[in-house]
DNA sequence: CCACTTGTAGAACCCGAAGTATACATATAG
DNA sequence: CTATATGTATACTTCGGGTTCTACAAGTGG
């Protein structure tokens, strides 16, 4: 007890990692992603989050506003690493190889955005730029090979969100082969395009 | 104001429809299903299924022990429908044609099932009978045509959901052309596995 | 006509989780 | 060395929504 009165227990835990306000912040929304990807916005606690984080709940006041502040800024975040990392496509087959990337780079904020976030209805007003736009030009792409009608409708609904769980099961499978991923999930979305056309 | 004291306002309002207790409760089921399908069954209140059924919570405490039990009661009874309606399926392509007899029979009962209850882990055991047994079965046919190794995986992981997901696509299609409509799932899912395969 | 069931209306209670407050500890920049 | 930013710990308040309770109204079968 002589050179340090931080031990008084036996075990001496180490001596608590500070960083500065910028970097516990990136620090937070890393676990809170990881923390709202395993179950959703409600389903999730603060107390979740904080002990993902590895903090209390009052460092998470410290930096967020509240609960759905926080959410935002994760939500947010996703967002605009998935923009960075695909760069405005146009949701065509080039698209694919973009989006291989993106969940590559953040698979809890991928998974995040499309599994949960795209479902829950206070917060898909956030992530709809992306979604109404892919779904807006998937649809001009597909209205080139299928004839307009119901069936061009059933299909303009369906492949966008396949094509993301196409890219969710490929993380969930151990990301084999990434050189040719995208040829086999592109050829999983023509397979349903084809099952389309008259 | 002479014959009758019911009207005492301008709106003499229908006496209040009532129903035998089993009745009712079907009624209530009804309403709650379709209720719990817009949103899941964090986001749906009490009072959303007590207005959906046109009736007080008070009533909804009379039939069921807590929105707990009201849900499972609502599963339950939608897995029930699809088992009857389906009949013990092998998700082989045999199954398709079912699945769209199933899906037009109880389309709010199908959407709850396989787009909220699957997700929410309080209640996915419900339904894990008939998810756990459909990818078990799903796999075994897929292992005939795809070999062992990671994109038989991605295949076993993605084909099940996507199947589901084509239903529900259909059923928001206007449910066209129910004649080949089985066969042009069929075909999307044979797409699917194709890209999976070497 | 009576008893009973089905129903309304709404206040009150309760509990978990969000959010607030206060006191204290200590790394680290300057 | 000291000031300050970063952190812990914990108790407290607030609040929404599920749950309970009481009082009353009225259709229906025996």
């Amino acid at each position: 007890m002589s050179t340090s009165e931080a031990g008084e227990e036996a075990a001496a835990a180490q001596p608590v990692r500070r960083l500065r306000r910028a970097e516990r912040r990136e620090q937070i929304l890393d676990a809170a992603t990881r923390a709202f990807a395993r179950a959703g916005y409600a389903a999730t606690g603060l107390d979740d989050i904080a002990a993902e984080a590895a903090l209390t709940r009052a460092m998470l006041y410290r930096h967020f506003e509240s609960k759905a502040d926080l959410y935002r800024a994760v939500l947010d975040r996703a967002c605009l690493r998935l923009a960075e990392t695909t760069g405005a496509d146009d949701f065509d087959d080039a698209a694919i190889p973009a989006l291989l990337r993106a969940a590559s780079a953040d698979p809890d904020g991928f998974r995040l955005l499309f599994r949960y976030a795209a479902r829950e209805p206070d917060f898909r007003e956030l992530i709809d730029s992306i979604t109404a736009a892919s779904r807006e030009v998937g649809r001009r792409n597909l209205a080139r090979v299928i004839p307009e009608g119901p069936w061009l409708d059933w299909a303009a609904n369906l492949i966008p969100g396949f094509t993301l769980e196409a890219v969710i099961a490929w993380l969930d499978a151990g990301r084999p082969d990434p050189e040719h991923a995208a040829e086999r999930i592109a050829a999983a979305v023509h397979g349903v395009m084809a099952a389309a056309q008259p």
